[in-house]
DNA sequence: CACTCAATTTCGATC
DNA sequence: GATCGAAGTTGAGTG
């Protein structure tokens, strides 16, 4: 990654035409050769960019770059496309190179695990009486989401997802056959909870006699919120 | 604008929570305190960040942070909202600031430009036999789009608009008052170029002799890149 | 692989 | 100022 603090002025063309007057900017070149020009302000975005996969060539500004007080002439272009990115470097006021090697990437805690999370702080929402046993109750088939102690002496199996089909209640009843053999456990019900349950694997569940829940994310979040203030 | 290169870990909690595991990265702290975290690949967008305004907190590690080998906590703060990055920085190989002032911001050169320098190359579009006399016409009481002169002897002024409104036609009409004074030009018909043409507009310039011409950006360009590969 | 749809969307224009 | 819609959209998930 290279680090450039440049007065510059930036031309792209492309999907369409957008002209930078001299000021003095942010250049990052990364490695992939993609280049951002970014301001000292506004959001993420930067005012101009070149999206891999791009060549950039830098050169010695000739003719009417020169001219306009031009020291280097940064021409991106795109692989597949016509576009075109062309910074004109009139004084140049730090430059630097790093290594920073591949990242490892973003980790996003997707919803289903915000959901299970949430919901495994708010088993109520499973009808009064309920204790949660454990997230991931570990079977030989495979965790359950959630394992909960109903007040009437038996248990609640629930599996949680982001929008339910058919193949989350056949997993569901997988549990449950399995859940059911276990004395200490039975009777074990079976709860799908979801932001959203399609109509088929809702006609399943019922058929079933797994209880479907459907999830609020912010309802869930706003309880958390306001307890998370309180402590 | 402050330039970090360090290894660090990131932590964002707001409206989704994601985590970044340790690894080396661009730190940006820009002018308005907003926080980009950049990997040295991908797109323009940062693989985490803070949009302003925020305020950003440097403190020297402390429990398991200190623990985990961190160095400083960076902890950026959403004004508004619970939002909050935590950067956990271990090792610092580039720290740098730079004074960038104010930008002068993107120029786009609009649509309607774009149309008027399309069309003008392409005035055989208004019919047969037209040829151009040229762009931002200058009148009193401002310049005509583009001038043209009719096959049929007489001049034809377009009012280019990406979408021609009431007062579109307004403008046109006082040009052609104008210009059909000029007995060089007479009789100067009026036609009113644009991408989508507003139901009233159509109808008001009907009424006052004014032609409608629909132009199809897509096309334009098109015919614009056949050209411009021919050369 | 194409298509759909959300985004910590951002951004501008319009009502 | 709120709302609506496009973006040089990007990116993930699904059929």
């Amino acid at each position: 990654m290279r680090l450039v603090i440049a007065r510059c002025s930036v031309d792209y063309e492309g999907r369409l035409d957008a002209h930078l007057p001299l000021a003095t900017r942010l250049l990052l070149v990364k490695a992939d050769g993609s280049v951002l020009v970014h301001a000292d302000g506004g959001s993420y975005k930067p005012l101009n960019w070149m999206s891999p996969p791009c060549t950039l060539a830098v050169e010695p500004a000739t003719g009417p770059h020169a001219e306009a007080g031009a020291v280097e002439v940064w021409t991106v272009k795109a692989s597949k496309t016509e576009d075109r990115l062309v910074v004109a470097v009139h004084e140049v006021l730090h430059d630097s190179t790093h290594e920073l090697g591949t990242d490892p990437g973003l980790v996003k805690d997707g919803v289903e695990a915000q959901l299970q999370k949430l919901l495994a702080e708010q088993v109520e929402l499973l009808g009064e009486g309920h204790q949660l046993v454990r997230r991931e109750y570990p079977t030989a088939i495979g965790p359950v989401d959630l394992l909960v102690r109903s007040p009437r002496g038996g248990t609640v199996a629930v599996e949680v997802k982001r929008r339910a089909e058919i193949d989350g209640v056949e997993q569901l009843t997988r549990y449950l056959q399995l859940l059911n053999r276990d004395p200490l456990l039975s009777p074990v019900e079976g709860v799908l909870a979801a932001q959203e349950i399609r109509p088929q694997a809702r006609v399943l569940a019922t058929d079933r006699g797994i209880r479907c829940l459907v999830l609020d994310y912010d309802a869930l979040r706003g309880v958390d919120d306001v307890e998370s203030r309180l402590f």
